[in-house]
DNA sequence: ACGGACGTTGACGTTAACGTAAAGTAAGCC
DNA sequence: GGCTTACTTTACGTTAACGTCAACGTCCGT
């Protein structure tokens, strides 16, 4: 039980190189068990790994990532740091919800133009055949 | 009529320097006219300058920002181009989708998170004025 | 005619996020 | 032992997206 992965298998896995999970730890965001010298990944070390591309496709930094990631593992026992906590969270979320409504937006233009080229399509096709 | 903008104003109003407005132009996403040395900014321009802020927020390098703009001026007259252009369209609005969706997986997450915190914090208080 | 606001073009500096090359280590196979 | 394969650290290179001077033009109020 309690599979481990080696570098190049969760570099292969992700599609991203060794050199970017080294850099990543350098970040901070990963923090792999050794054995002797080689990193030894864990089950729990590749959620974050996931988690990281996943901010990565959101457009966040890494700096960010690294925040946002914190936010699952740190357990925030005195009640200032909870406080601060959650209005991070909120910030976050805030933010997500900006980008959520410019996604729709853009969505909804790339919809119309694809509607009318593809109307502009159909229509030269008819010409041609006619 | 036709109102039109300097530099300095578009660059409050989107709370970017002079110099962010000009590297924009360097690049090929603004094309100003001039009245002398100095730009001039239109209408036109300023939708094109919003347009980059949200693709900017969305995580677009500035090159795909381009590109995506692009997509509403273009006018692709030749079937060949139409085809490629909707092409792109598909692309892009497959990424907008896949972007969705991590950004509602992270919202549910953050949102759990808050839920716990909240919990948390209530509790603390209660002992607190127990 | 002068200062100040606003604008211009270079050109070099900076930060983030890696790429790339060099040189060495450790284990397994034949 | 020698080769291969996987991994390591160290260190310098690169690209994108600007920031930061420097040195100069132009208009406007007084």
């Amino acid at each position: 039980m309690s599979e481990t992965y080696g570098i190049a298998e969760l570099a292969r896995e992700f599609d991203v190189t060794t050199r970017t999970i080294r850099f990543y730890e350098d970040k901070g965001l990963l923090s792999p068990a050794r054995k002797g010298q080689r990193r030894i990944y864990t089950p729990r070390d590749r959620v974050r790994l996931r988690l990281i591309m996943r901010g990565k496709r959101l457009g966040f930094a890494l700096s960010e990532i690294r925040e946002l990631i914190d936010l699952y593992d740190v357990d925030p026992s005195e009640v200032t740091q909870l406080r601060h906590f959650l209005e991070k969270i909120r910030e976050r979320k805030a933010a997500l919800e900006v980008q959520q409504g410019d996604i729709a937006e853009t969505l909804e233009e790339m919809q119309r133009i694809e509607s009318q080229c593809s109307a502009m399509l159909s229509e030269k096709q008819k010409t041609k055949s006619s």
